[in-house]
Order: C-alpha cells, then structure tokens, then sequence
DNA sequence: TGTGTGACGGGCG
DNA sequence: TCGCCCGCCACAC
C-alpha cells in the first residue's frame, strides 16, 4: 500500500470504514456493528464510531447514514450542528421521530449483506 | 510504557 | 420490562 505520510497516518482501519460509509445508498442507514461486522471486527463496535469522529477530517464521509443498533442518531451531538444529522437525513425522505430513524428496519442497509 | 476513553453491542439481574 | 455491567480494539495523554 502507499507508504504513510506523516499528515495521512490514519490506520487502513479507518479508511476502511470510510469507504464501507460511503458505499451507503442515499435514504438508506446503517449501524456501527454491521459496518464493523463486515469488516472482520464483530463486537468492536466501537472503532467504527472512533472513525465516524475521525471522519469529519475527511469528505464525501456521510456519517450520518450510521446509527446504532436501534436507529438511534446517537453520534448527532459530534457533527457542526446538534440538528445536521436529522436534517440530513430528512433531506434524503428518512422519518426521524424523538433522535430515532423511523422504519429502521425497512432503510437498515447490511454492507455485508447488500454489498457482499 | 501504561492508563483511560469512547458516535456500540450483547448478556445478565 | 427496564437498567446495569462487561467486552472489543484503536487512539490520545
């Protein structure tokens, strides 16, 4: 792979989770265990959020295409605004009611399933 | 070098 | 049914 630069020394990690993010269809959502699941690192859910923070450094990054487990927008407080999140998302013909994606289960996009 | 944290997920009381 | 605890791995201090 391309030797790291000192201003690029991100992980392949978390380009990886960047381009699994931007795979993510338009009006459709996805959690941080799918995305991680797909990666090889079931149950670490959680670096895939570390890179979703980490993703503001990068662009085309939709994160607010990912959501936890239950459709929850948990990561909204991170972005510019406390309401860009939802407001993107709406933008796409996504329902949010109360901070939760409605019809999760129907917009849930598995990359690991649909990507496959 | 070691400790703590974190946009999660699943299991147990 | 609701709530709390533990586990996972990478990054920052």
């Amino acid at each position: 792979m391309a030797k790291p630069d000192a201003a690029q020394k991100r992980t392949n990690f978390f380009q990886d989770v960047y381009e699994v993010v931007k795979l993510i269809p338009p009006g459709r959502v996805t959690s941080y265990g799918a995305i991680a699941a797909y990666l090889g690192a079931k149950g670490s859910a959680r670096m895939v959020g570390w890179a979703l923070i980490a993703s503001h450094s990068q662009q085309g990054i939709p994160a607010y295409r990912v959501v936890n487990r239950n459709g929850m927008l948990t990561g909204k407080q991170h972005f510019e605004s406390y309401d860009a999140m939802q407001a993107h998302l709406e933008g796409e013909g996504i329902k949010i009611k109360d901070d939760q994606v409605q019809d999760f289960e129907q917009l849930f996009w598995d990359p690991a399933k649909e990507l496959l």
